[in-house]
DNA sequence: GATGAATGAGTATTCATTCAT
DNA sequence: CATGAATGAATACTCATTCAT
């Protein structure tokens, strides 16, 4: 049930973990915990779910970028909007989903999603700072995805998701560090 | 008792706020339940008291950065490396306390640590972008601060605090940002 | 539940309110503790929830008493025999309701119900002894309350209330003070 | 300790049994939990104690009652001021002493005092009303003890201990059984 | 003796899950 | 299929009592 899915986004996005429970789902889903369980096989199954459909989410967001033509400030901006406009509807949602509850399945519950997550960012570093998609860009988009992904929770935290100077900092932010990378022949550091 | 704090840290940096249970930090610690009552009036008590000693370690490691004399890519190391060692006790705390766990008492539990923290990125600013401490510097800070936490808390929870790449592209995001900032005079956008 | 409401009052009723333990009335009741939670907020709603059925059976009691037509030794000997029945079930009940036990909402637990208690003894006093209804006549209404109460619950806790000897002596009690109203009109002494 | 036992009866007194607890009692006495057990072996120890002392001071009231010369109007009087004084410190401790907390040792806890103390109503039943010390006069003693009892207890509940149209009410009502017991040759109802 | 930190059995309460209807 | 009352293991918290200092 999809109601079910949105409610229990929807609590964990407002109360997090430590509010989110069952009854309490079913009840704001407006079905009874019987149908809960018809559907889902038990409370970790619905977060998985959620987490699925808002990873697919973002993930969607990102595929949409325009990547092939435009300037990288116009790219910088895209991006930063696409992300808010996926954090819109449960602006709590993705921090949960991503530090906090434990996952039913899967080893790495991300895992997925996060190789093609990072990978939209190493192929935008690739395009906008012509760096090749060795190792350490890989290090690099890692980076300024988790640098764009704290800015955007942080902010969703806050309730400054639609604030213009975070947004022009942060679409700032995206545009240096890219167009330096460009310019860099950095030699990483040692661990 | 400090034991009670730091098996509660250790538990919730280890297994979140859904391991977090009163009888296992007690035993933990190697105290009866008894006494872990005797120091703290309930369970939020002691979220509170592990995320106030937290910040205040946080706060500490960005007290003692050099401001004065250095430059900017000394600053920009020295600040990653300050918040990586913060965050090597219990790499998985300061996301569970500041994204998941609920609160006991303050209306904002952060707030007061925010502000200083905050205001330390903005400080920094002023110093190394010659900007003044007026709101956009104070968005900017905040972007800057969310932006290396994202990073810092993301390779904690991948175990990557000692990444040496990871490291280098983050002092470069900094440095980067902080060197840009000097030479733009960029307009915040409307929200 | 109407079975936890009773397990309630036999165990409130036969071991005070040291005894009374929701597990243990639970388990009397013969339905699992979530079910107690499940009809119950918590204990104290449980203690109201008794009190007001057992005022309730008390003001039962009363109101069925028959004013209009009889000799005052009838109406003494009805009451006092209304009341004993009323506390037949649960002997120790009402004392430890009235006497022990704290109350979960209401300001004046008893409030509601002792005013039409009283009451009742007015009216009595009106039509037995011809008074006014009064300040004056509501004190003797209260007193003539408290004592018969006062009777009644001692001989609950001793087992008496039966005794043949006790209710000769409480409705010769009853009938004394209310024939002796109708002669005096005494003056209230000072505070 | 003196102070303990003073403590234990004020919170007998108002906060009945359910916030009767060894700690809070030895904080009010401003004595260590420590001392409190040098002092009392248990908790119900201090029960025993402080009810043995309350009934001390009802006996002792009583026990100086004018049995004597005067009339029955005077003796009625003083029956009822020396109870309420007794009452007058503690004024909750009586009926949670007799009615709700449980006992340590004696199998019952009243009896000895019950004794003593239905005793002196039925000598004064003897004086005032020429009646032999037979079973039925025990009886009379009993009903017209647990009346007093009744009616002050409540008049300390409600804190109208001093109220002078109870006070008043109350001694009507124990001269009229006293003397009405005197013309009566009633026949026992069957139990 | 006096102290009060420590103990842990005991009690109140929650919530994931089942299953008869 | 949907329902929601019932379940009980798990968890939060209390308080009588001990004992090392």
């Amino acid at each position: 049930m999809d109601a079910i899915l949105e409610a229990g986004a929807r609590i964990l996005s407002e109360s997090g973990w430590a509010g989110f429970n069952t009854n309490v789902v079913a009840k704001l889903a407006g079905v009874s915990i019987g149908s809960f369980y018809q559907y889902f096989p038990d409370k970790l199954a619905l977060i998985d779910a959620i987490r699925d459909r808002h990873l697919q989410d973002c993930l969607m967001a990102l595929r949409g970028l325009p990547m092939d033509a435009p300037r990288l400030e116009d790219f910088a901006a895209a991006l930063v909007d696409a992300l808010v406009s996926a954090h819109g509807r449960h602006p709590g949602l993705h921090r949960v989903l991503l530090d906090e509850t434990p996952s039913g399945g899967h080893l790495d519950p991300a895992s997925a999603f996060e190789t093609e997550y990072i990978g939209i960012y190493a192929r935008a570093i690739g395009i906008f700072a012509g760096r090749a998609l060795d190792e350490k860009s890989r290090a690099d988009a890692m980076v300024l995805s988790d640098a764009v992904d704290g800015v955007i929770h942080n902010a969703a935290r806050r309730g400054q998701l639609s604030d213009g100077s975070i947004r022009a900092a942060l679409i700032l932010l995206v545009e240096t560090f890219l167009s330096r990378l460009r310019l860099t022949d950095y030699k990483g550091a040692s661990a």
